[in-house]
DNA sequence: CGCAACAGAATGAACGTTCATTCCGGAATC
DNA sequence: GATTCCGGAATGAACGTTCATTCTGTTGCG
C-alpha cells in the first residue's frame, strides 16, 4: 500500500465532493486513513499536495488521450481518435473531470505547471492541425484558436452533463459531437 | 454614492485580482472604503455577498448579449448578433470574465442561482435554435448540446486569451469565430 | 538499542462575524 | 436661529472558530 498514492486519492475524492475551498488537511488525513502529520512526510505543503495531484491527473488524462494515436493515419481519424479519447475519458471519469474543472480555474495551479502537464497533448494536436492545414482540410487559422475551440466545447459539455444530467435525458452520440467539432474547424467545399 | 454598489465593486476587484479563496472581508472593507461591520448591514453573510455579486454580473452580461436582438430577423444574423455580443462583452471585460470563470466553477453558486441568472439568455437562444431547426438550417440535435458547444468554445477562448495573451499575437477576427461556431451546429448541404 | 515512520494532540495565525460605541443629519424644542 | 435630542448608519476592536503546520510520544522493524 503506497501511502503517497493513498493521500493523493483521498485528496481527489474530497475536492471532487466538497470543493477545493472545503478540503481541510484533517479530512484528507481521515479519508487517507493516516494522521495529519503523515501527509507532511510526503508533501511539504498543502499547495504542493494540490499541485502534485494536478500533475498526477494530467498524466493519466494525457495517457488516455494519446492512447492508440500511433495507429491512426488519416487526419480525420486522428482527430476523431484523439478527441474521442478525451471525451470518453472525461465523461467516464466524473471525479477527474470535476477536479480538472476546479483546478483549471484556480490560482493554486500556476500557468507554468498547467503548460508542463499539457505539453504532450498540445504537441500532438498541434502537429495534427499543421498537417490538416497543409492538406487544405483545416481552416488556416491560428493553432491555439482551433485547439481552444474544440477543447472548450467538449470540456464545457462534459461539465454540464456532470452538473445537470437531467438536461441530457438520452446519451449523446459521440460521433455527432466529433462532427460538430470537425465542422467548426474544417474547410467546407461547395 | 451607493455603499452597497461600492462593496460589490470592491468584491469584484478583489476576487478578480486575488482569487475567490483569497478575498478576506477585511480586504473587501478596505477596498470599499468602509468598516468591516458595514458590509454586514448590506449582506448577511459572505456567501450572500458573493451570490449577489454573481447576480449583479449576470444581469449586466445578459443585457449586453440581448442588446439589439429585436432588430435582427434572419436566423444567421440573430446567431451572429447574440454570440458576437457575448464574445465582445467578455473580451472587453476581463474582470467580469475572470469573475464568471471563478464563480461558475465554484460551489458557492448553487445551480438554481446559476439557472435563474441565465434564464433570459437561455430562452432567447433556445428559440433561435428551435426556429433554425425548423428551417433545416441547424442540426437536429438537442438544444442543450448545441448551446453548450457554442458557449463553451467562446467562453474557453476568451479565458485563454486572458490568461495567456501572448498565445494570440494578433487580434482574432470575430467573424472567423462566429463562422466556426455556426459551422459546428449548422447543416452543410453538398 | 537505534532509527525511521507514524499518529494525533497542540499551536498559532487567519478569518468571518459580532457588538458596544461613535458619528451624523435632521427633527423638535425653546 | 440656536440647542438638544434622537434614530440608525458606520466603525473597528474583540471573539470564537477553523485550519495548516509543528511537536511529541509511540510503534515497528533492522
Amino acid at each position: 500500500m503506497d501511502k503517497r498514492e493513498q493521500i493523493l486519492e483521498a485528496t481527489a475524492d474530497l475536492i471532487a465532493e466538497q470543493g477545493l475551498q472545503d478540503c481541510p488537511m484533517a479530512d484528507v488525513a481521515r479519508q487517507a486513513g493516516c494522521g495529519a502529520g503523515t501527509i507532511y512526510r510526503y508533501f511539504s505543503t498543502k499547495d504542493e499536495l494540490v499541485q502534485q495531484l494536478y500533475l498526477h491527473l494530467s498524466e493519466r488524462m494525457a495517457n488516455s488521450c494519446l492512447n492508440g494515436m500511433e495507429q491512426q493515419t488519416c487526419i480525420r481519424s486522428r482527430f476523431d481518435h484523439f478527441w474521442g479519447n478525451f471525451y470518453r475519458y472525461m465523461a467516464s471519469h466524473p471525479r477527474e473531470s470535476c477536479l480538472m474543472d476546479q483546478l483549471w480555474a484556480s490560482p493554486a495551479i500556476c500557468s507554468e505547471l498547467r503548460e508542463q502537464a499539457m505539453q504532450r497533448m498540445h504537441d500532438e494536436i498541434t502537429l495534427l492541425l499543421h498537417n490538416g492545414k497543409r492538406e487544405g482540410l483545416i481552416k488556416p487559422l491560428a493553432d491555439e484558436l482551433l485547439l481552444t475551440m474544440t477543447f472548450g466545447s467538449l470540456f464545457t459539455l462534459v461539465k454540464k452533463q456532470r452538473q445537470k444530467p437531467e438536461l441530457f435525458p438520452e446519451p449523446l452520440n459521440l460521433q455527432d459531437l466529433l462532427d460538430m467539432c470537425w465542422d467548426a474547424i474544417s474547410v467546407h467545399t461547395h
